[in-house]
RNA sequence: UCCAGAGUAGCUCAAUGGUAGAGCACGCGGCUGUUAACCGUGGGGUUGUAGGUUCGAGCCCUACCUCUGGAGCCA
């Protein structure tokens, strides 16, 4: 029976008979034997084995070389070398699939350049490996986080015909020919639909019927977005509730990237390692922070009076009723807080229309959490649960009522205070490996121009 | 989409406008309880594409393509 190295490598005993499968990382031969390292993907590490010329299959040896998928069959026992505890003296040895000499992935160093355009090689890399192991355990860490808090999680739906639901340009699905936006009413869903760019709407009105709800799935933006931040298809988490304001919204989100770090630090200690050793010095003492410290929070407009008192000269001024730029999201995060920082209460003109009026008939609840290295992670807000602001609002934003309904009707049939935020999974894959581009953090990347795979 | 930068061997990179090179990888030989092994040796190129300038272009000019960094949009 195959044995995954992760256990393997976690015996405290040695052990006869082990049988392991995987994938020839590299291979050093001596006169009587040869060292095989073997990794299978269950954890960062290799297995190193020792395979004495005579042993059975030993012919195949010079075959086994780095990508060719093998067994080994062996007795696990302490290594009298130095650089591992086990090593594994094969017994004998099975050639599965043979990888010959054009295989592209070599023992050294490759750039992440080089390897996005092998993405169907590079899970096999120490890099893409873990990347892909954290991320797996990270989606079970969301599910973890809002079932243990009773939210339920509902599947929004990812064609919507939600004409403008403000979040970004749309891909359109379509099954007509030719020019399809001459009869969309003859289309397959009888009218113009869309990829979902996100769940939210949907969302609230579950939220205004189970409470607690968080949503976690592909999300799709048509922006020509160049970026090492934007991806046009993305997994977000959405989480709505009832009976909540806009500082348990906050509450929330600080909870959760709190939470997730928290899982990463202790289950993806190895592979976290890797990311502190090669691609980020400063990662591990900043999810330590990040879990220690409480986020600073700063209304919009006093951030924007920190940034015009800092001294600081920015390539776009500081205005009050402007988006932050990307620099100075970096001043206030990396720079004046030195910490994550949740900025709320915006300019209703610059947020979208389903957000709560402040008594002040300026701001909305908004609010953003900006980290350091990557900027904004969620973007959320109270909605606007009292129908006639909800209504003015619409207008205010140039938006049909009618072509909202359903989302109107919330407001007339036991409307709630709530709230809730998006989160882009992967630009918190970032953020808690330190991997700077998102096309590293999903395992085949979708961005303007680029399908493949 | 805008602004920069880059594109030379499988990979990472050199090369005053004058015979295209190195390291790694790969092949062969040797050595060794090895650790990104080591030593010797060999093969490997339409210099991103298309034009242009020049006696001569990897190098200069134009256009396009791709990638990287920054910006906008956002998660």
């Amino acid at each position: 029976m195959r044995t995954l190295i992760k256990s393997v490598l976690l015996e405290s005993e040695p052990r006869q008979g082990v049988t392991v499968k995987g994938w020839v990382r590299t291979r050093r031969d001596s006169k009587a034997f040869s060292f095989l390292e073997l990794n299978d993907g269950s954890c960062l590490g290799n297995l190193q084995a020792v395979v004495d010329v005579g042993t059975p299959g030993w012919e195949q040896l010079p075959h086994m070389t780095t990508g060719a998928s093998i067994v080994i069959e062996g007795n696990l026992v302490p290594s009298p070398a130095a650089g591992q505890k086990w090593e594994l003296r094969a017994t004998r040895v099975e050639l599965v699939g043979l990888a010959d000499t054009t295989y592209p992935l070599q023992k050294k160093g490759h750039t992440t350049e080089f390897l996005r355009t092998i993405a169907h090689l590079r899970p096999r890399s120490n890099l893409y490996g873990a990347v892909f192991r954290v991320r797996s355990r990270l989606a079970y860490a969301v599910h973890q986080f809002f079932q243990e808090r009773d939210f339920v999680y509902v599947h929004t739906p990812i064609i919507t015909a939600s004409d403008c639901e403000g979040a970004g340009e749309m891909f359109r699905v379509t099954t007509l020919k030719g020019n399809i936006e001459e009869k969309p009413e003859t289309d397959f869903f009888g009218k113009k639909a869309y990829l979902t760019v996100s769940g939210q709407l949907e969302g609230e009105t579950f939220a205004c019927a189970l409470s607690n709800i968080y949503t976690f799935g592909p999300t799709f933006r048509a922006e020509n977005s160049n970026t090492a931040r934007h991806a046009a298809e993305f997994w977000m988490i959405e989480p709505e509730m009832a009976f909540c304001d806009l500082q348990g919204d906050m509450d929330l989100g600080e909870a959760f990237i709190k939470a997730m770090a928290k899982h990463a630090v202790e289950h993806c200690a190895e592979d976290l390692g890797l990311f502190a050793k090669f691609v980020d010095k400063e990662l591990l003492s900043r999810l330590q922070f990040v879990i220690d410290r409480p986020f600073v929070r700063v209304p919009y407009t006093e951030a924007v009076e920190i940034l015009k008192k800092s001294g600081h000269t920015f390539e776009f001024p500081v205005e009050y009723g402007q988006n932050l730029q990307s620099e100075h999201e970096r001043f206030l995060t990396e720079r004046h807080f030195k910490s994550p920082t949740t900025v709320f209460n915006y300019p209703k003109e610059i947020k979208p229309f389903y957000m709560r009026q402040n008594d002040d008939g300026k701001t909305v609840t908004a609010m953003d959490v900006l980290v350091p290295g990557i900027g904004e992670v969620i973007g959320g807000a109270q909605r606007e649960e009292r129908l006639d602001h909800l209504l003015e609002n619409m207008r205010f934003h140039k938006l049909d009522p009618k072509d909202y309904w359903w989302y109107v009707d919330l407001r007339r049939y036991g409307s709630v205070p709530h709230a809730g935020f998006g989160l882009g999974f992967e630009r918190l894959l970032m953020f808690l490996t330190g991997i700077p581009n998102i096309r590293d953090v999903i395992p085949f990347s979708r961005t303007p121009g680029n399908a493949d795979f």
